[in-house]
DNA sequence: ATTCAGATTGCAACCGGTTGCAAAAATTGT
DNA sequence: ACAATTTTTGCAACCGGTTGCAATCTGAAT
């Protein structure tokens, strides 16, 4: 089909590895070959074939990216960063979607098959061991969004949870409501449970505060808004941390249709800052999480575990910032 | 690195060929040497090496997957369309983001690198030509959402845009608007071009109706946002058919912060029926692409090339639908 | 002109598979 | 039991590159 090395190499009167020569840096040639082989390359219109050679170099420059986050609109903006670094990096990214259907052992043997490079598994749902797997076949994988620990079994680069869970509680607290409810994502959802440990640890440390918790199906509109139904059916809180912003949009829904409003009925705070969060009809506060950072971060991370296989597990946590807007009542 | 297929014939005390056999379905093994290959398949953590594979077959099983859309989240829709399609089908999305940054060119060559089986442009603004340079270069492509042809250059699966432009005139019409709007995505692109020519042909040959028309710089909520604003500041019309839905977001929000609402002073119409259109704090009425369709129908199409590498370039058109929600009047 | 180090080149083996072909083995028929 | 088929098998060449090595070439130094 394509043309080959070799039909340039007698196009140009050299020898093979003179053109191979020719497309891999570090190597020497000529500049009186270099011009050859560049003119025949034009002429034939020729370009290396990246798989033939990772087979002898053992690298494809392939990057497994796998999310199960195809229904939050956050994750859009995530893609997009990942596959902008990748460009710039020269890498590419095979795209795999974790579905409930497809196990995750076949993932893995995918990704084999293809021989990546390495991976990023990008969510905030999954359990470190799924990524972990990834390590035990001697991939190089990082797990961005995923879960702090202290001595991580994989690269972990993302936000400390945690805190992000404190962060929320003291906002509220600071704002004067007296009675708060944690509304989360789903309950095995790591992100959930490490949320909720920090906003809990802060509201039960202060006095005269009552909190009441509950959970979504999903980090999703409709489960947002159907959680938020289900609250205001009885005695809700003053104000809410939702697990995250597309769920607070589905709770500032059903508040709407439910006649009352935010800030004035209830408070609102959300987490991650979506583009959307910033949109005049929505214009919600919420905590940032600095998803271009973390990108960054992921990405650089995977190259350096490219390069030194057996580098120690490590985790990067950025901060995370209050974004006021106007779902809260102010100070 | 990784367990070859040589290790594992050594183990099974066979032939490389007869391991071979054993994984390329279409060849015979005798019972007997399947059970010694697959269990030192088992033991050894065999699985083939994909990219070593293509080399002789000449299918990768990648497929390039373009899009200049990561800011738009119907195309989160999209994405989590073809990859699980793609997966259902044994084939692998290479992830490809066409900024404004990265050159058509580089992004050919770089499929070309990879070898792609086949390459699906997703996207509504691109024009023809982009997607033609691949088929000159006698890989596969289809065009997704693409511009409608009788005698198309490539494959394209979509909508036909200039009938969207004719239903959306219609619909307002048959609300009984006399002043309609036409405010379309970017001057530039394809989809905008074909909506206005079917909306200004049926609201020609409309009598006594008023028509304005104008341009959002991008299929996006600002722009949608802003154009609208500036609609309000003039005599605006009482009914707009936005470019698509994100668009008509952006609109609403500006009727909104401008102390109007929809549909009492202003009806809006827009276009996809991504999910965002049916919550409840948007409601939007809207002309639904059958993006699932579509999608499943260019992951056909592009499988269908594979086989037959000339055939005819063909268009395959979806038709689309109003969807009935709270921003149009009713009739 | 001679020597020698450094740069450039081609050979040939290899990366991890596939596949046409002829030989070997198994099956069938008589 | 023997010949004729059919199936299974291994050899060896090939896919499109890379790379260690020895041979050749270059230019500077003597």
């Amino acid at each position: 089909m394509a043309v080959t090395l070799k039909e340039v190499a007698e196009r140009a009167g050299v020898s093979r590895s003179a053109v191979s020569r020719t497309y891999t840096d570090g190597a020497s040639v000529s500049p009186k070959t270099l011009k050859k082989v560049e003119k025949a390359t034009k002429e034939l219109g020729y370009s290396p074939n990246a798989l033939a050679s990772s087979l002898t170099t053992g690298r494809t420059k392939l990057i497994g990216l796998i999310s199960n986050n195809f229904h939050n609109p956050l994750f859009l903006e995530v893609f997009d960063l990942f596959t902008r670094r990748f460009q710039e990096k020269g890498l590419r990214p095979l795209l795999v979607n974790l579905t409930d259907e497809t196990d995750p052992e076949s993932s893995l043997r995918m990704l084999k098959q293809y021989s990546v490079d390495g991976v990023i598994v990008a969510s905030s749902t999954l359990s470190p061991e799924f990524a972990k797997a990834f390590h035990d076949a001697k991939i190089p994988v990082v797990h961005s969004f995923g879960r702090f620990a202290s001595a991580p079994d994989v690269h972990v680069v993302g936000v400390d949870n945690v805190e992000c869970g404190r962060m929320a509680a003291r906002t509220l607290l600071a704002r004067g409501y007296k009675h708060i409810g944690f509304l989360g994502g789903p309950k095995g959802a790591t992100s959930t449970v490490d949320r909720r440990a920090g906003f809990m640890e802060v509201t039960g440390q202060a006095k005269g505060i009552k909190v009441k918790e509950s959970n979504a199906a999903a980090y999703s509109f409709e489960a947002g808004r159907t959680a938020m139904l289900k609250e205001l059916k009885g005695t809700h809180a003053e104000a809410y941390f939702c697990g995250d912003d597309v769920m607070s949009i589905g709770a500032l829904s059903a508040i709407n249709s439910s006649g009352l409003s935010a800030p004035t009925d209830i408070g609102i705070i959300g987490l991650n800052d979506m583009e959307m969060a910033k949109w005049e009809n929505i214009d919600l506060t919420t905590i940032r999480q600095p998803i271009k950072q973390i990108v960054d971060s992921s990405v650089e991370l995977v190259m350096a575990a490219l390069e030194d296989s057996n580098r120690h597990p490590e985790a990067r946590l950025f901060s995370c910032q209050v974004i006021e807007r106007g779902t809260l009542r102010p100070i």
